[in-house]
DNA sequence: TAATAAATCGAGCGCTCGCTCGATTTTTAT
DNA sequence: ATAAAAATCGAGCGAGCGCTCGATTTATTA
C-alpha cells in the first residue's frame, strides 16, 4: 500500500480539512457565516500564509501581501481572524492536535511489539509530518514567536509525543527486547531525527530520498542504537 | 581536564574574542578606529543582539531596544555597522568559521582511529556550541532569514562539516570498524543529533544534563547505530 | 424583482520601524 | 590650556505596519 493510503487511514490531511477543522475550532472568531464560504476562503488564507512565512517568517510577512495572495481584500481577512497572532494560533492548534491524534492511535497489532510500535511511531510522524509539512516547517520555525499560552500547549504536545516514545522505549527495556539505560534520553535523541525530515526537507530532497525511505533509514539506525538491529 | 580547557586548546571562544575577529573581519564598515574602544563597544552590540534576537526573533528586535540594551544611541549603533542586515551578517560569519576551523583541526592521534576521530569530532561540536550558545541559536533560527549570499555561506558551511562526518564514517566503513551503508546519510542523521543540544538547550538543562553528559551519550548512540559500540 | 442579509472592499488612522545628520560631548595631541 | 580629532547623541524623516469602518458589491429570500 502506498505510504499515502496507509496514512489516510487514520484521518484527513489535506488542506481543505485541516480548513475544517481550524474553522469549527474557532467558529465565533469566524465572522463569515456559510461553512463552504468560509472553509473555502480559510483554506486559501492558510495556504498562503504558509507560502509567504515559510520564505521569511511569520514577522516579516504583511498582511497586505498576505491579501493579495489569498485573493482578499485587507479588511476581507479580518472576517477570518480577529488579529495576526490569532492566524499563528490557528495553524499551531491544527499541528499539534494532527500530531497527538495520530500518534495515540497505534493499531493492536503493533502495540504488543514494541520494536513494531517504534518503527510505526517513527514512520507515522514522517509521513504526517510530509502530508502537513508546511504545517510543521511553520510551527517549528515560529516556535519562539508564540504567545505565551500558545508556547505552552506546543511545549506541552512536545513533551507528550516524546514521553509516547519513551513509553514504548522503557516498555521495550522491559521485555529484553531494548539494550537502553535512559529511555527519555533516547526518546529525546530520536526527535530531532523526526524533525530534520521537515526542517531541512530541501537537503534531502536533493540527495533524491523519499519520506518512506528516510523513515526506514530512521528507523534501522534507531533500532540498531538500542541493539535491536 | 574539564572540557572548557580542551576546548580553550584549540581557539578562544569567548564573546570578547568574537568580537576582536568580527572587528577585523569588518574593520572597512566600521567608523571607530580606537581597536580596544571598538571591541568593548562591539561585543555588547553583540551580546545584545542575541539576548533580543534568541528572545522574539532578529526581525522582532527594534534597532531602538537594541540601543539601550548595548548603552549607545541609535546614531552610535550606526558607527559599527551601516544597516541592521549587516550585524546578522557579522554574527553569522563568526558562527560559521568557528565552527570550521575547529572541525578541521582534529589532533594527530585521533585521525588514525575512525571511532576516536568520530567521538572527538561529536564531542569537540558540542562543546564549541556550548561556549558559543547564543551564536549558534542565533544562526540556526534566522538561518531562513538570511539574505542570499550569507544563506549560500551557511549552507556550503553546513555541507562542510556534513562532508567531514562523511569522510570519517566511510573510512571507518573501509577499515571495518563501522558497519555503514550511506556514509552520506549516516552523517545527515548526525547532525540534527548536535543541532539538539543548543536549539533545545533548556528542555535538556530541565532534565539536569551537562554538554559533556550530551556529548557521551550522543557518541554512544551513534557509535552502536554504526555497529561499533 | 425588490428587499434583506452576507460578504467584501480599500482609503485612512495611529504607530513604530530603520536610518540620517548636524549638534554635542569626550578624548587625544600640541 | 587649547585646538583638533574621535566618538556619541537623539530629534526627525519617509515608509510600511496592523487594524478599522462606512461604503459597496454579491448572494439569498420573499
Amino acid at each position: 500500500m502506498s505510504p499515502e493510503k496507509r496514512l489516510a487511514h487514520y484521518g484527513d490531511y489535506s488542506l481543505e480539512a485541516a480548513a475544517a477543522r481550524i474553522l469549527e475550532r474557532h467558529r465565533d472568531r469566524i465572522r463569515t457565516r456559510k461553512p463552504h464560504v468560509a472553509v473555502a476562503k480559510l483554506a486559501k488564507i492558510i495556504e498562503a500564509t504558509l507560502k509567504l512565512s515559510n520564505r521569511l517568517g511569520f514577522q516579516a510577512m504583511s498582511l497586505r501581501d498576505l491579501a493579495e495572495a489569498a485573493g482578499l481584500s485587507m479588511g476581507g481577512l479580518y472576517s477570518y481572524f480577529d488579529g495576526k497572532e490569532t492566524l499563528l494560533v490557528m495553524i499551531l492548534g491544527e499541528v499539534s492536535s494532527a500530531a497527538e491524534d495520530l500518534l495515540a492511535a497505534a493499531p493492536e497489532e503493533v502495540r504488543d511489539d514494541p520494536a513494531a510500535h517504534l518503527r510505526w511511531l517513527i514512520e507515522m510522524h514522517i509521513l504526517l509530518s510530509e502530508a502537513m509539512q508546511p504545517f510543521f516547517v511553520f510551527a517549528y520555525m515560529e516556535a519562539k514567536s508564540f504567545p505565551a499560552p500558545a508556547r505552552k500547549r506546543a511545549i506541552a504536545s512536545e513533551a507528550a509525543t516524546e514521553a509516547i516514545f519513551a513509553r514504548v522505549l522503557s516498555d521495550g527495556a522491559a521485555r529484553g527486547v531494548f539494550r537502553v539505560d535512559d529511555p527519555h534520553f533516547a526518546a529525546a535523541l530520536i526527535k530531532p531525527l523526526l524533525q530534520d525530515w521537515y526542517v531541512k526537507r530541501p537537503k534531502h530532497a536533493r540527495r533524491g530520498m523519499s519520506a518512506e525511505a528516510y523513515a526506514l533509514g530512521v528507523s534501522d539506525f534507531v533500532l540498531k542504537a538500542l541493539g535491536a538491529g
